[in-house]
RNA sequence: GGACAGGUGGCCGAGUGGCUUAAGGCGCACGCCUGGAAAGCGUGUGGUGGGGCAACUCACUCGCGGGUUCGAAUCCCGCCCUGUCCGCCA
């Protein structure tokens, strides 16, 4: 969420975004709209406000009056006089503030300066690690991963639905494997607190992160409250200090939890839809981190790597993907997307999303730090990123270090939680 | 799910309609005092929004949202959360 004073004082910056974002076009009715509700909202403000101290200084001398056993008949008249106005102006002034608020959470963030004009087509690889194997006699993970009896997805359809998995016997086990690799190492080497947090949020948590209002259609809710499945561990962990005022020496500071996460994937019907590729449920284990503004890009950096350790862990070939402005996320200033080769689909599989989100959804979430001791509190900037999400790494894993006699090589740093050095 | 008791500033805690612009204490900051410290004394100490270059000033803020009233921390209604007991339950 952008401040308030967006429409005053950064509209060139805004537009300039928007339109970077491609999104100008069908964004600039609604910045008209924040503009004037602005301005008419600060005049309703001064209005409301005069009144409101004219009301208090009469309350005061009927007070005073009452006290002295004076009569005060016609102050307490003038008072219901002021106050049948204050109250017209501030039913006007919920409209201006609950208008204004509904344009500023469907704006975008802003985008960082770095990032290329454009749409999808414009993302720019900065790197790649790793040589990808040939495509040439690989087959898909999903005839492998059924083969050897990991995977079984009909019957995940059939007690769920389509894009629900089911895992069994190693395949079950490597799940549990990856948890305790990827959460041990970024606690151990990587210096994160691990949490556990619910699955299910309520819809402040929602909007904290952006998911919602915008992208209600995504998500599962329940049935009989206000809540909903976290598409992502992004929403408990950013928000686990909503509403909060943090010391400075807390900052920086990095979460790491392992969960599930729920998608209906509602606007990509028929893509993608074989084997591990795209799933409505999947585990992933999300690094979150808290910084001051000044050290966010170089956080960026340090998370993003952060994840790219797990892959040259596990000796997947991987490139880093700068996402063009048109292809950012919603509430992402810059974001690198970390693929990992598939060689059995032939494709770079989108395995890691490393976000920095400035003070975006720090203001959406109220995240806030004391600089020093009897400053202002300022928002911090918050940053996320996969490490990493498990079917698509293993859709690698099982292409990657598939053998010409069906069997799969495990990488090493599995292999100790796994119990086995191949999958036969 | 039911019954009861609660939710006040960084913390503790008073306050049942107007001398409360939230008493008092603790903590914290600064000053005085001191050779230095402690104690003591004094001053200050939240957040959000509006106006102003600024000093400053106005409004809002006692869990949240409505209502009553000239005026609400205080009265009424709804909700959330915490505690205790009961019921149910992995």
């Amino acid at each position: 969420m952008h401040d308030l004073r967006v429409f005053r004082d950064q509209l060139d910056q805004l537009r300039d975004a928007m339109r970077r974002r491609q999104k100008l076009d069908s964004l600039t009715p609604l910045i008209d709209r924040g503009i004037q509700l602005d301005s008419d909202r600060r005049a309703t403000i001064q209005a409301v406000e005069s009144l409101k101290a004219a009301r208090n200084a009469n309350a005061q001398e009927v007070a005073r009056r009452k006290r002295a056993k004076e009569d005060a008949d016609d102050l307490i008249a003038a008072g219901r006089d002021i106050g049948g106005r204050v109250a017209t102006l501030e039913e006007q002034l919920a409209i201006l503030e609950s208008g204004i608020q509904g344009v500023l959470l469907e704006l975008p963030n802003l985008v960082l300066e770095e990032l290329p004009d454009g749409g999808e087509e414009a993302n720019r690889v900065e790197k790649t690690w790793g040589d990808p194997r040939e495509a040439a006699g690989v087959r898909p993970h999903w005839e492998i991963g059924e083969t050897l009896g990991m995977l079984d997805l009909p019957r995940g359809a059939k007690i769920a639905g389509s894009g629900f998995i089911v895992f069994r016997g190693l395949g079950a086990r490597l799940v549990r494997a990856m948890m305790n690799v990827f959460v041990d190492t970024h606690v151990r080497e990587h210096g994160y607190e691990e949490v556990w947090v619910p699955v299910v949020v309520n819809r402040a948590s929602m909007t904290g992160t952006s998911q919602l209002p915008k992208f209600a259609e995504d998500m599962y809710a329940l049935r009989d409250e206000d809540m909903f499945l976290v598409p992502t561990a992004e929403v408990p962990v950013t928000n686990l200090y909503r509403d909060e005022i943090m010391d400075a020496a807390f900052l920086p500071h990095g979460f790491v939890a392992y969960t599930p996460c729920f998608r209906r994937e509602a606007g990509s019907a028929g893509k993608d839809t074989r084997g591990l590729l795209r799933v409505h449920e999947f585990d992933k284990v999300e690094i979150v981190r808290y910084c001051t503004p000044e050290t966010s890009s170089a956080e960026h950096e340090t998370l993003t790597r952060h994840a790219e350790v797990l892959l040259e862990r596990l000796g997947l070939p991987y490139r880093r993907t700068l996402l063009a402005a048109g292809d950012t996320g919603f509430a992402s200033a810059k974001t690198w997307d970390l693929e990992c080769w598939a060689p059995g689909v032939g494709k770079w599989l989108e395995v890691s999303s490393c976000s920095t989100f400035t003070d975006f959804q720090a203001r959406r979430a109220n995240l806030r730090y004391r600089p020093a001791p009897g400053e202002k509190p300022r928002f911090i900037h918050t940053l996320n990123g996969s490490g990493l999400a498990f079917p698509r790494v293993i859709a690698c894993l099982l292409e990657h270090y598939q053998q010409s006699d069906g069997s799969v090589r495990i990488p090493e740093i599995l292999q100790p939680y796994l119990g086995v050095a191949v999958l036969r």
